[in-house]
DNA sequence: CTAAAACCTCAAGCAAGGTTGAGGTAAAGG
DNA sequence: CCTTTACCTCAACCTTGCTTGAGGTTTTAG
């Protein structure tokens, strides 16, 4: 089992269905790691294989590359995580897609009845209400869509 | 009620909770539509409230203004739409956040038991899995995220 | 009537998440 | 050995969804 440690750029990319130009900004943002061999190319442990299926899957649950980085801070540095590390990463995103799926699920109950109706009101219109369900992001819990909009 | 017709790009950009800069953009884009006054400034029907608050819902449900464009394409160009045209609009988004928030569902359940699993298996792990639930884009129902991880 | 507030246009800029291409080096197959 | 394929770096570019700013006009309030 020395091929372990022993995964190229283009072997990686291929087994995980992305370009390898992902696999060089991944490395760029901090995402995932590669040692060098003596000819200055890319060469990956097979744990890289789990990281990025792990960044692939938050990110279809609508999370940024950057939380998924302050994310993966929480994973042990020195050792390859456990799959109980991974458990704890992934149980602290279910409480945020939870909230994701809670909030469209608000969205969708309300769409006939609101998108149609007269209640143009500031106040009580679960859609036309411009904020949104909880207002926090990067404090932990709520990751949800925001975009922070200001006075004109 | 001549207001009717009457409403500023502040008023709306104000009633709306976006930026004037935002109701810009929408005029460029062909989301909303505005008459000019003599001394060459937007004016507004009141219509634009709605069609304003529309976009920001859908936009909430992770839909680019692109396909809300092409949806607004279904209302008719000659008179306001009515309730009826709204809610038309409003069933078909209806069965996209459906499909999405099921999507997140599937994805929720499986996290715990997958992302700490040796299951990096290409065909049946649903979070390492490439390919979403459905393949379909731009044939008419389907718009869910959908970004063609294509070959490396 | 005048000053401030609101508007106008157009170009440039930002952030996220990558992709593309040029110019050059390494590794692998026959 | 030689050719192809894979890799490397760095800079520039792309798309979406807006925002900002410069330079100038219109409206509105007092």
């Amino acid at each position: 089992m020395l091929e372990e440690a022993n995964w190229t750029v283009g072997k990686v990319a291929k087994r995980c269905g992305v370009k390898v130009s992902t696999l060089h900004y991944y490395e760029e943002l901090g995402l995932i790691r590669s040692w060098r061999n003596a000819g200055n190319q890319r060469r990956y442990k097979a744990e890289v294989l789990r990281r990025i299926s792990v960044i692939k899957a938050a990110q279809k649950m609508g999370i940024s590359l950057d939380s998924i980085k302050r994310a993966f801070s929480a994973l042990p540095d020195n050792r390859t995580p456990t799959k109980n590390d991974w458990q704890q990463l992934a149980s602290g995103w279910q409480q945020e897609l939870d909230e994701r799926i809670r909030y469209l699920e608000v969205l969708r109950d309300s769409l006939d009845s609101c998108i149609g109706c007269g209640c143009l009101s500031l106040t009580s219109c679960p859609i036309y209400n411009p904020d949104d369900i909880a207002g926090s992001q990067g404090g932990g819990a709520v990751i949800l869509t925001r975009n922070a909009q200001s006075k004109s």
